[in-house]
DNA sequence: ACAATTCGTGAATAAGATTCACGAATAAAT
DNA sequence: ATTTATTCGTGAATCTTATTCACGAATTGT
């Protein structure tokens, strides 16, 4: 009496085929251009069969973009649990963001685009908590980096509280998002290795907070060797540089 | 024969009186709910005539946002425009950013709607053009207070091009914008004075520069001192607070 | 006064998302 | 084994909106 059991685990899946049918169109023609009906003939299902697993097309699209996060955060908590001083674990974050991008192109711009009060408001409840629950550690793993740091006397707080600092972290990482998307989007606008920019100011920005020993940020040698040292010892399977 | 003159100026002054019902249906009803009949209905013409003025939803989306921009750039140009030591005028950008998105607080759900892949490639080249030319001075004023920075000894580049210390605040006040965004997206997001923290982090980041004097982050009253002379001296008109 | 041109109009069209009545497949009951 | 009930995928039909364009009124030129 499985049956009902396999059918079951067959409807799970075929989420996971609309996905990935999903997915692919998007990267061959573009989020401007995907239909749902394009998705439910590249997956061989019928269009009502696609709309009993997704409520909308916004709705399928946070459901993809809570995946990618899923992945992403799955990239922070290497770089967390990483045996390692809270400073080289701070910028192992920033070196995770910098190749889960690379490897995923089209990741922050599906979050930016989920995360559009015209897509969000549109999305079911379920599907925005999923992607909440999703995102939900990546505050936790960072601040608590910070109170390492200050545990172990690498870093002041000076006045600010850990959740601020982190705020600022988050920002700068944001706002690097934000400037690899314009690159796709603008034409003319183009900022050589914005993620090792990256990797430097959040340096810079620590060093503001006293951070030891400081970094010689002029030092873009010393930079690049830490980005290889967590390359290999971090992130040794996606690395190929 | 002023007649054609008097049409040509109509046609224009028509223009903004589109823009204007849109916002104002945008405060109403949301993003979400604009539809270019609604706008044509409000505004007492034909939808055929709206799309004399815009090729399409988003090219009206990008018209709006340019207005915005326009606003915002002007904001920054008092900043720069101010007669005080470089350090005070960083901040006083800062600042006119706080100020700005508080008056309007649909002007960064707007641009982040806009800057999306999906909305800037359905958007015609013209007002694309337009939105790059209406932001294209932000660059050179935040490089120019750097550069005045360091010309008067008060900061060291340490090894950076100036515009990579640009690329640095800029990206921590983009990410600031995106967090505010959160705010109105999420449920239950919320960061106490977001544009405040982004000053303080500023001037943490430049104190990572080794900008002279450094300032104690600690001491939130010598920053809210500073913004409060900043409103009055700068944003006068602006700031009832 | 008449022809030519410009310009606003809104009904018609187009594109795509979403629904839902249907029938095939499966399970339950006899 | 046969009948009845239920579940589930289907895709044609519907609905919503953006977008177009043939028309006629207004304006200009002769």
């Amino acid at each position: 009496m499985g049956t009902k059991e396999r059918r079951q685990r067959e409807f799970e899946d075929r989420e996971q085929v609309f996905l990935d049918c999903a997915r692919d169109l998007i990267r061959d023609e573009g989020l401007l251009n995907l239909q749902m009906s394009r998705i439910a003939e590249k997956s061989e299902y019928a269009v009502g069969t696609l709309y009993k697993h997704f409520a909308s097309k916004e709705d399928l699209l946070l459901a993809l973009a809570a995946v990618d996060t899923e992945k992403h955060v799955a990239m922070f908590q290497r770089a967390t649990q990483w045996q390692a001083k809270a400073r080289d674990r701070m910028v192992a974050i920033a070196v995770a963001d910098m190749i889960f991008v690379r490897r995923n192109p089209d990741f922050f711009r599906l979050g930016q685009y989920v995360f559009t009060e015209v897509v969000w408001k549109a999305a079911s409840t379920e599907r925005r908590q999923a992607m909440l629950v999703a995102s939900d550690p990546i505050a936790d793993m960072v601040t608590g980096i910070v109170n390492d740091g200050v545990a172990a006397g690498e870093l002041e707080l000076r006045g600010m509280a850990a959740e601020e600092i982190c705020t600022g972290l988050w920002a700068l990482s944001a706002g690097t998002h934000n400037l690899v998307h314009a690159e796709g989007v603008l034409e003319d606008f183009n900022i050589r290795d914005p993620y090792r920019l990256m990797c430097r100011h959040t340096q810079v920005m620590l060093n503001g907070y006293g951070w030891r020993p400081l970094v010689d940020v002029g030092d873009g040698a010393a930079l690049d060797a830490l980005i290889k040292r967590i390359c290999n010892e971090v992130f040794d399977d996606l690395c190929s540089e």
